[in-house]
DNA sequence: AAAATAGTGTCTGTTAGACATTATGGC
DNA sequence: GCCATAATGTCTAACAGACACTATTTT
């Protein structure tokens, strides 16, 4: 009754990033109907409303189906609008920033799953270039100041790790001696006591985000202007 | 056809921030019709898809609508969503971020539309406290290191009106001398060449912003945690 | 010992914050 | 002259970035 001819298409779409061999990369789903047959596009699909506790529950059931996977660091990104960014009609979008570890993903994905390199995209579907825009623009932005780019790394990591995660994410290298400091004296890290060797070298210290995410004031590395 | 049954509520609701006797005061609107009839909330409406360019122009609309004036900065903010924040069924509201001067909402507003402290406002209808947290939370986070709290202001200003205008969005005082060196070396203000002369003291130089809005590095006073 | 990565120490330029001082207007 | 506000100058502690150096493992 009150949904009435008036209201908009309501659905939900996914940036979701991972790191693949020291590279950002970005989850892309090939469309198996139409509208946009056969295109890449965003992990997305409709809420509903029998169903969903809220957006964010519709997004992880969308992601668990189409990646078969759940485990996903999610924060909502902004609200996509307008009569015609979908064919079918006058459409609303919720769109989330998704963060995984590339392992989380399992080894092969599929033909119609898959990643590409953030620089290198196909062309997409709907207005999903500005979504991705939107999605990359929030991850540089706050990734500076923020532990939003250990959110792309198994629960426990080693600094090194942590500090190539940061480097995939702002796209510019940043000072070993620096980053430890920092991060450190921040204490956003805290030691999990156990440790690993990446073939023949010393072994590092493993640590684990302490807390859940958070945001700092002093930021790592410049933002690349 | 599909806009079934299956889809939400969709709704606009927007957080008008304005500074008035140098504090932060948040613009809300009585409801005339159940729901809450008689309750304070945050002025909004439904998404009207014949009319609407998108959620932007809905808001916009209903601003105009509300509060008789135009000219608001507006960003979007967060989407609301659940089966349980709207007696009507389940519903997903697009909330937006508005600052205005406060000359531009005309003199005395009326009975139904007023200004509230921030720090003192009455209890809302709907999940609407929830948005004004978050609404708080974006202004003041964001205004660190943006020109956000400037939009509080007319087109010019003094530095020291500036000031004001961030130390109300902070909660905190900023040194007058770090203040304008800041700001002036990172040159996001231009001088108009007017000047204006509050009763009896020295005049200060009229600044406009440079630009649209910015975002900048260094942070003007800390947050506070 | 060599290779490779993990981890530490130190210097320097920049800058936020604090505080003191000068400038310019009305009375 | 006094008062109030506008505007500038200076000192210091904190910190990012750069770079050199030491430590610990496997081969």
């Amino acid at each position: 009754m009150i949904a009435s001819a008036d209201a908009p298409i309501a659905t939900v779409d996914a940036t979701v990033f991972s790191i693949e061999d020291g590279a950002l990369k970005l989850l892309l789903h090939r469309r198996p109907e139409a509208p946009f047959a056969g295109q890449w596009a965003l992990p997305g699909g409709f809420i509903h409303t029998q169903e969903d506790r809220d957006a964010e529950h519709a997004v992880r059931r969308v992601l668990k189906q189409k990646t078969g996977t759940a485990g996903y660091y999610l924060e909502q990104l902004a609200t996509y609008t307008g009569p015609d960014r979908d064919p079918r009609g006058w459409s609303l979008s919720v769109a989330y920033l998704a963060l995984v570890a590339r392992h989380a993903l399992g080894p092969g994905l599929t033909e119609n799953v898959a990643l590409f390199p953030v620089d290198d995209l196909p062309s997409l579907a709907f207005d999903h270039d500005d979504i991705v825009a939107g999605g990359l623009a929030r991850l540089r932005g706050k990734g500076v100041y923020s532990t939003l780019p250990v959110s792309l790394l198994a629960d426990e990591f080693t600094l090194s790790e942590a500090q190539r995660a940061y480097e995939a994410v702002l796209g510019t290298g940043i000072d070993h001696s620096s980053f430890r400091r920092k991060v450190l004296e921040l204490g956003i890290f805290e030691e999990t006591g156990n440790s690993r060797q990446g073939a023949n070298k010393r072994p590092a210290k493993l640590f684990r985000l302490r807390g859940r995410g958070q945001t700092f004031d002093r930021s790592l590395g410049r933002t690349a202007v």
